[in-house]
DNA sequence: GGAAATATGTGACCTGCATCATAGAAACGG
DNA sequence: CCGTTTCTATGATGCAGGTCACATATTTCC
């Protein structure tokens, strides 16, 4: 696998870029710096697969990683694509293990690595970072719940239409009253996302134009109204 | 809501009971036992209700306590069914929100209550706390996504084999070969775990009991063969 | 102990969606 | 550049499994 490791001196930039790090003092950064690497992996890369021996956590620094399992037939199921900032895996800290998922790079990507025993290390020594590690993993449990709930007490339609809610949270950036999904996906990885098929997605997507919740850019932006899909949840 | 104090000098008892605070110096343990509390809850009352301000946190002395958010409809789903032990919620450290769920006995229950400001004191406090925690978290966030996997890549009859699976994992212990279920589930609360019907629960452990991967004993109680239901999975 | 509520079991029906099929557009790769 | 792959779009078909109906335990609780 062809990586290029980064001069440390910039590490120090990028790492107080990734929200868990950020407010650090220089003090507390420092012993981060010291096992941190960047790496570049270009488009269609894998970081990791299934099963692989957990050791180590990522922080995308630029780019976007596709995290997703694949089961004994081939079938896929997309768990999130991860930005700017992000971190991977969320559940391998002081556990011995696998990487529970595939992950791979969707553009050319700088991730920061760091062993994850070191860190381990780290976390004990600063409680600080302990709190927000906690609040990281809150949230995970929190969306994965929902996520959950979504595909137990709704159909079709509407696991489409809370999918779209999602990534306008997770993928998406506010523009006027609308959100902009930061990351084009095609009909068949929203299917495998929520484990439908590309050809109702199609349809749903396009009922969703018709009654303008979706607006397509030339390019093929969407332009999602949010509280517009909200709506339709009630009928 | 009618609860019962019990003797502080009981509590150190219990706490030490628990997972998270076993192997805990008398010396860790004491902060911990000034804040707890512990509370008797009759069959079917709540502990909290979906949408309550999340000021605490609980854990299992003995009993059991069913998980379960409802939506507008009325509809239900089950997230879990916890025991001795075991900690609720799972999501609320550092963050302020709302339980994300209700929380009901289904028998008579202990419960150790710790309000969840002075608990997260305690975990900055110490370390080996922490790393406990976040192994529980981890586990947490890795049974959802199997359980997020499993709506996603299988259909109905395999995702009653998946979650028959693991309900051994969870609320079952091994007894010769098999799983006896430490809860009697009725057909309707294994459907509402994955938003099936109770009819098709029905028919599907029948097929399960005549390929003898389901045993019942005269008081109702499972013992499953879970290595023989993970041969169903590969067809 | 008896009424009411809640459980299971099973057949019949019906519908939401997966699947199949086809056609045209767009993206990719050598 | 053109062949190959991958995309979207949309109609036709089929079936897994939800829903309904009804019979029969079993449990709950005054």
């Amino acid at each position: 696998m062809k990586v290029m490791l980064m001069r440390q001196e910039d590490i120090e930039k990028r790492l107080s870029d990734v929200p868990l790090f950020k407010e650090l003092s220089a003090d507390e950064l420092a012993p981060i710096i010291e096992i941190a690497q960047t790496r570049f992996y270009k488009h269609k890369m894998y970081v990791f697969m299934q099963d692989d021996p957990l050791d180590r956590v990522f922080f995308i620094h630029n780019g976007k990683v596709k995290i997703y399992k694949t089961d004994f037939s081939g079938k896929e199921q997309i768990v999130s694509v991860l930005g700017p900032g992000e971190m991977f895996p969320h559940a391998g800290f002081f556990r011995k293990g696998n990487f529970p998922a595939h992950a791979e790079v969707m553009e050319d990507t700088h991730l920061i690595v760091i062993p994850i025993n070191k860190f381990e290390e780290i976390l004990i020594a600063y409680p600080e970072l302990c709190i927000k590690l906690f609040k990281v993993l809150g949230e995970k449990i929190v969306d994965l719940q929902g996520r959950l709930e979504a595909q137990v007490l709704h159909n079709t339609f509407e696991q489409i239409v809370l999918l779209l809610i999602r990534l306008c949270k997770t993928n998406g950036e506010k523009i006027g009253g609308r959100f902009r999904l930061t990351t084009q996906f095609t009909n068949r990885e929203l299917a495998n996302m929520i484990g439908t098929s590309r050809e109702t997605v199609s349809r749903t997507i396009n009922q969703l134009k018709k009654k303008e919740y979706i607006l397509q850019t030339e390019e093929g932006d969407y332009f999602i109204d949010r509280e517009g899909l909200q709506t339709e949840l009630f009928i």
